[in-house]
DNA sequence: AATGAATGAGATTTCATTCAT
DNA sequence: GATGAATGAAATCTCATTCAT
């Protein structure tokens, strides 16, 4: 479940992430080696891309990968929290705490969308590692540390009625659900995302948790 | 889409279905080889399931594997294909074109609920392999030669008004998605799926299309 | 060298080529394994050429080979026995001791020419599988065993000064050689050998050896 | 019929053979594994050399054959390809383009004797692999690439009539076919050549083609 | 720090041979 | 006698990881 997943992955930046955006070689690599992995696994999928063929993309040596990430297994886990923070970061992108629940929530979800819209590579990576043994364990680890923004908005809804009083998890699974659904006919299956799709699916959405 | 990729696949059972129930010892290995596989992707993952440990597991030769498929990827191939079998057999399930929009759409959507809860395996299985390249291609070839009753339920609920008048793909959407993800949430996150959580969601999907 | 592994392997027919000629079901079905075992391997290679596949084309369980030969390097070994024995028996074709030394070279030498044109699977078979291991041992052994109606017209072809006074095997060379050489052309190559060029040839080859 | 298929060779070095007297570790590892394959396959045949073994007795790890030569059979086609141009490297060695014909066809046709006697290894293979089908693909491949000298002394020699007017695949057949007889004698059958013998047989292939 | 050649364990797959039917 | 399913040893090949340069 992403949207959970994502929403408890939103850990401080450790040293590594704090050096994130300082103009300094060594992470321009590392980032460049998680575009490079990114970028292959959804082209050739994971099977298909072995170290040496990152390490040639990224035009750097098998070895230099190494310095970055233990293994194979670091390095997936890590794209996989990298996505994952860049997924937040999307859906939270001007959102205010202000408007009627309604608007708020419209504006959260189709960040969302136009985000793995725009993202689709992502997208897929995110869907397809959710299940990698190694992803789950990490996200179970992370689970209680945080209480995101949007977890408080959806407790804010119920409270205040604007809402179902369901299950935060219920909630989580009709909102989040769809849209996995919408956008792998988007990406997959050549059903078209158009605005008004979207438009009409974010509608049903509010249909399925609001307060009647 | 599973969903979708399921309700297309609904076609005619193939010879071997027939001879299935037979006592034929070669059909029991064919079973028990994908049987052996299902499991062991399901505790080890696809990665960490060598051919070798299929057949050490069916308590078989690894070259008797090769008699039953012509190679791994057939092997898996032909696992999903099973399964998407079982799945549209178990939502039909007591299924009859009677009562209102509303009480039959409550028997489908259960149906498959809880078909994955008692099939959890199967239900992980199929989410897993959803992007792999072969079940793309075949869940294409399938697309468009089966109209099922599932998707005929939608259509005639929406001429009858008892639906919104949405995309078909959009309602699979709204009504497929969240059960990915309360599954997921079942399985992977112990968020338990009691009776209850499952009633509410079903109406809150009904909420989400239904006519207003 | 072909010629003379031919020569020397002209023995006496042991108990099963006694029955050869008779109408047994089980020599039969040697011959037939024997048929598709040449017929496969010049169209697959000897590599591609399992035994599934020679029990498949002869229509008999592979099991069944078993019966005839004791392994699969029997059965290659019995192969190459046979169509030794073959070319013997086609190269003797209508030869009689009379006549110039010249004329009785040349039906000989055609003899065998036209026999590999008209035989390019028994032709490519000896010549590829004379380096294997079996086939040379056994060569070896029944290397002395026999002097072959050829042998003999060499020896006393020499004795008349009809032919130089050149070791016997320098003969042999000199006039098996070219065959080898003018087939392989004939079949690889489209080289093709016309009734001119074989008398070109033959007459050459006959220039080489002749007593000047 | 390698005679031809060796003059057709006679190509311009590649790079690896400029570098080839460089000590270049890169190299001389290529190199240390074709010579380990080529002596494996005299010694076991072309069935018992298994991957692994050529890389136990160069001493190397049995993938870093696979940074050299991208399998087993592109490996092979490249002994191949080195042998050949061994080969015609040693035929034309010392050889002017000076003296009567018969002098030049002397020296040609003994040179090429005098290297299969010291490089029996070398012959067997390329005996044992013409048949390959890669092989007859290359050497098709490369047949009207080149003309040698070699094939420039037979075409003069016939226009200067010290050769008889025959179609010159025939005048290879009749040279080369008895140079792979005698050696196979030589060879196999411990039919010794002593210089006697080889000036006996060039004297005698002189006599099948010179002009009368 | 960076490289990439080398490694070798391990994966997939083939196939000669056996043996229960 | 005939069969062909089953076997499993062995072959080819891949690739994550190491380490000398």
């Amino acid at each position: 479940m992403v949207f959970y997943s994502i929403l408890i992955s939103f850990a401080p930046r450790n040293e590594r992430s704090f050096r994130f955006k300082m103009i300094d070689s060594k992470l321009d690599k590392r980032t460049l080696i998680l575009e490079c992995t990114l970028n292959l696994i959804s082209e050739q999928g994971f099977h298909g891309t072995p170290i040496s063929m990152i390490a040639q993309r990224a035009g750097i040596g098998a070895g230099t990968i190494y310095r970055y990430f233990a293994n194979k297994e670091e390095l997936i886990n890590e794209l996989f929290k990298d996505i994952k923070r860049d997924i937040i970061k999307a859906m939270l992108n001007n959102y205010r705490e202000e408007g009627t629940y309604e608007e708020r929530f419209m504006h959260l979800w189709k960040n969302m969308v136009y985000y793995f819209m725009e993202h689709p590579k992502e997208f897929q990576f995110i869907e397809q590692h959710r299940y990698a043994p190694y992803v789950s364990n990490l996200t179970r680890e992370e689970s209680f540390m945080i209480l995101s923004p949007i977890m408080m908005f959806f407790i804010e809804s119920k409270r205040a009625k604007a809402m179902k009083d369901l299950p935060l998890y219920t909630i989580i699974a009709l909102l989040y659900g769809p849209i996995v659904s919408l956008l792998k006919q988007h990406i997959d299956n050549n059903q078209n995302l158009s605005t008004d799709r979207i438009n009409q699916a974010a509608e049903a959405c509010w249909d399925a948790v609001k307060f009647k």
